[in-house]
RNA sequence: GUCUCCUUCGUCUAGUGGUUAGGACACAGGGUUUUCAUCCCUGCAACACGGGUUCGACUCCCGUAGGAGAUGCCA
């Protein structure tokens, strides 16, 4: 039997860490077995359904360059895709279990059900519903239903045994009946499934082989072998994942930083880096390699390499590995990624002009290996594009040096420009070498001046090239005006 | 509270009875370099604890401790 894999999120809120790691997961477990991968929207949960979630789910995974087999967008044999246009199966479903004696009405009221709540965390009684519906005789109940009291479907969990599940990664999972939520709600008042009975109806009808899915299902997962087992159905195999948490040790969220997917986007991650980090969250390979792309994983992913154990998120590797692509990249797809967050910044114009895109086609190769980030890039090219915000004379002057050193060094560079600009680099190193000899300043201190004068910093990407790029008048002019700062 | 799961360097992990316990990130030091970065080298640092089983346990079993998750008409 083929493998069929789904990534079934919930459009409440954006796509975070946690939940991608389980959609590549599935994703790849797909691809390199040969299998189908399945995107499923479960928004059955209409308080907290938005819009703007379920645009983020395609723009995320459109971004990551994540294609599903089936699901919304490309249809498939066993849609709809989305939960809410599926609702009259699951309430056909619901409706079968009442008539089989294996689920029961209950009108009970939420405030009841509140007050019952905070009645049992005042005694220190186990949380959960008293079964008072159970016992509703079914004329009781049809009367009730029929005279338009609102009502929900539970399920009648058995009052004694013991329910096991089978886990790939785990192992053999037992749960005694009476430690299971007692009689959880299938349909809700408002005619919506809840998850437990959508998601095993769907997974049922969709012939899913295999759910990889995060390790707090666990709790409930005896539950779902119940449904199906009410339904005299089969159970898929079963494999929770790790789970992904913050420096803390707590389920990974906001509080921890960036979680959602399109906060990296905007600080200037890059999908093959968050895509390499994040399967590295709880899998291997073998004992050293770190480097995966999309394609290796669609190849190599196995099950066998999963950790039990839950990964603690760490912001400084995936930093780590969003520079290792940034300097791999090809230089043309980098100048395309740069140019949104440059003019964002306020340093290229939108639409870029013929001038800007040569200046900053010269200068990617001149920035690529100090990229961390693609945010990063303004940073090491504004002084190309835009005049050179103000700066302190002492600036100029470098850490071991003097005052008339800066001054003596800003004045032969200037009146030799045309010995050192416009050569190869060679050469023009060649000639400030024996430069900084004549005037007795050590490379390093004839240069910082010029660095500072041209770049407004002490940091900067070479030199030379930039200057190159900036071209012969706007040094000079820099040069001078830094001249004239030494000088007040 | 109850139930379930988990436990190797700070972090991600390799390891399936006999290893100097390996790699990566981070960190520290050094080299290359006109700054920064890249690159290279070196260092740092772990089997939670206690019992078994065994000639021999990081590896198997049982406890303990610690951590996490779940206990909704959310998923």
């Amino acid at each position: 039997m083929s493998v069929r894999v789904r990534y079934a999120p919930s459009p409440t809120g954006l796509q975070h860490i946690g939940g991608v790691r389980t959609a590549l997961f599935n994703y790849f477990f797909a691809r390199s077995s040969g299998g189908t991968f399945i995107l499923r929207i479960e928004d059955t949960d209409r308080e907290r359904y938005d819009p703007r979630a379920l645009q983020d789910i395609f723009d995320t995974f459109d971004w990551l360059g994540i294609q599903w087999d089936e699901g919304p967008r490309v249809g498939g044999p066993y849609g709809p895709y989305f939960q809410s246009e599926r609702t009259a199966l699951y309430r056909e479903h619901a409706e079968k279990l009442v008539q089989a004696g294996q689920g029961y009405y209950c009108f009970c009221t939420p405030e009841r059900l509140e007050k019952l709540r905070e009645e049992q965390t005042k005694q220190k009684e186990p949380i959960g519903y008293d079964r008072r519906c159970r016992s509703l005789t079914q004329e009781e109940a049809e009367r009730r239903k029929r005279g338009g009291e609102p009502y929900v479907v539970r399920l009648k969990i058995p009052l004694e045994g013991t329910t096991t599940f089978h886990d790939r990664l785990i192992g053999t999972v037992v749960h005694a009946n009476k430690d299971i939520n007692p009689d959880p709600v299938l349909l809700k008042s408002d005619g919506f499934p809840t998850y437990h009975l959508a998601n095993v109806v769907d997974d049922h009808h969709m012939r899913i082989t295999h759910i990889l899915r995060a390790q707090e299902w666990i709790p409930s997962c005896p539950l779902h072998v119940l449904i199906y087992q009410a339904f005299g159905w089969e159970p898929p195999e079963y494999c929770h994942l790790p789970m992904v948490m913050g420096s803390d040790g707590h389920k990974l969220s906001k509080r921890h930083g960036s979680t959602s997917l399109i906060e990296f986007r905007n600080a200037g991650y890059v999908p093959e880096a968050i895509i390499n980090y994040i399967s590295l969250l709880g899998w291997s390979y073998d004992d050293s390699r770190q480097l995966f792309t999309k394609e290796d994983l669609e190849k190599l992913f196995t099950l066998d390499k999963l950790n039990k154990a839950p990964a603690v998120f760490d912001y400084k590797k995936l930093e780590w590995f969003n520079g290792v692509y940034i300097r791999e990249r090809d230089k043309g797809k980098l100048k395309k990624e740069l140019i949104p967050f440059l003019q964002r910044d306020g340093i290229l114009s939108n639409p870029i002009t013929e001038e800007e895109d040569r200046k900053l086609t010269a200068c990617i190769p001149l920035i690529q290996e100090r990229l961390k980030f693609l945010t990063d890039a303004s940073q090491w090219v504004r002084f190309l594009f835009k005049d050179l915000p103000p700066y302190p004379a002492e600036a100029l002057i470098p850490k071991k040096g003097s005052k008339e050193e800066a001054r003596k060094s800003l004045e032969a560079l200037l009146t030799t420009i045309d010995q050192w600009f416009e050569k190869d680099p060679q050469k023009s190193e060649e000639f400030l070498r024996t430069l900084s000899e004549s005037l007795q300043i050590k490379l390093g201190n004839l240069l910082m001046p010029l660095r500072v004068a041209v770049t407004g910093s002490s940091v900067s990407p070479p030199l030379m090239e930039s200057i190159q790029i900036l071209g012969r008048e706007e040094t000079m002019k820099r040069i001078q005006r830094a001249l004239q700062l030494l000088s007040e």
